[in-house]
DNA sequence: CGAAAATCGTTAAAAATTTATCGATTTCGG
DNA sequence: CCGAAATCGATAAATTTTTAACGATTTTCG
């Protein structure tokens, strides 16, 4: 319905597709805001606006969303019907993850290549050398970098995918990438997740649980 | 100085961390919120606000903080130095790739068993049958739980964490999970990140980065 | 020593996000 | 057909988070 949407609305938005294809693949045709906000612990008027943000068609009193058509909308809005090509640097044991991660493609991701210091092959997939790099990135026209090196090479990787023609950066290092105004980075920060965990459990266990 | 904070903030801390760690290795001994600031690309008076509520001694006007102190006491109020088991069930490649993330014992959190269907070896650790999952975390008094497992059996792995006592979960699974309220779950969405990044590409190709 | 510069911490304003309220519309059951 | 129940969409209030403004303190340097 309109366009703009707040950044914290656009997190929600994969959750909420991923549930309501749970329900659409239990047989649910249409669905209301108040049963998406209920059964996800979410506030009904924050969901209703949500959904109005992407659905083109809108809900209809009493009955709902068709669930399908949400879907199709939520999957367009997020661009997944889209796909984007990307590339991953450092194949450790968490860019072995993201690479063999089949759902990706879902989300209109395609990682087209990983790159490590030394060649090998993961799950079939071939890992290149870095020095590859600049001649696929800019062949294949790649605009996603995902770094999964350790901390201390992150800014340097950075470096090099920037100079390949990188336009955003899915950080997995835990440190700041320095960038040039045009590049966007999204910083994926495991440790600042487990600090809220860590932080809520703490109340939790001093409250004596006591909600 | 002030022991309330904000979701926001605390989701800051550790990129301050990480940063001072790196600053202090350089050889910084003292360093001032508008330094901070500056290099993280954040604002200037969010620095100060966020560090005057985790700091004890608090900064000096002209020199800043002392970067060792800030250093303990950000790693204090993390709770990094209080350390919490928690068991990881799904040693698929995520779950593997977090339990040989050798970095989690520097947050505070320490990793004692990995639970899967099938029992097998990795890197060193043993990963159990499931069914030793309720015998170890009463045992071991263990209060976390990481969910790597397919969406489609994240929530009967959640029902029967909670039989265990566990009080905190991190879900990497794509799933929302009904938890009874004396429950918190900590929601690792990747598909949210990328959306945020894809989102903001978007604009940036759109826009000709005109920025 | 004393003025200038840098930084702190606090208070206030602005912006973003969440939550509440309400009238309008559609369906269902009698 | 008509009233009750459910839901939508919109507007308004409340809350949270970010940003700006300002006086106070400490160091540096002439």
């Amino acid at each position: 319905m309109n366009g703009t949407i707040s950044k914290q609305a656009l997190r929600r938005l994969p959750f909420y597709l991923d549930y309501l294809k749970k329900k659409s693949a239990e047989g649910v045709r249409n669905i209301s805001a108040t049963t998406v906000a209920n059964d996800l612990k979410l506030n009904e008027v924050q969901v209703r606006k949500d959904l109005a943000t992407v659905s083109l068609t809108g809900g209809k009193p009493k009955t709902g969303y068709v669930a399908s058509e949400l879907i199709r909308d939520l999957e367009s809005f997020l661009g997944y019907d889209n796909t984007k090509e990307a590339v991953i640097v450092g194949a450790g044991k968490l860019g072995q993850a993201l690479l063999s991660y089949k759902e990706f493609g879902r989300y209109g991701l395609n990682i087209v290549a990983a790159f490590d210091t030394d060649a090998s092959i993961v799950d079939g997939k071939r890992i290149f050398p870095a020095d590859k790099m600049p001649d696929l990135c800019s062949r294949l026209k790649v605009h996603i970098g995902i770094i999964c090196v350790p901390p201390e090479h992150a800014q340097e990787v950075c470096d090099r995918m920037v100079e390949c023609g990188i336009l955003a950066i899915w950080n997995f290092a835990p440190v700041h990438l320095v960038v040039p105004p045009d590049v966007i980075v999204q910083y994926e920060n495991l440790a600042a997740s487990l600090a809220v965990l860590s932080q809520n459990l703490e109340f939790e266990i001093k409250d004596g649980n006591k909600f």
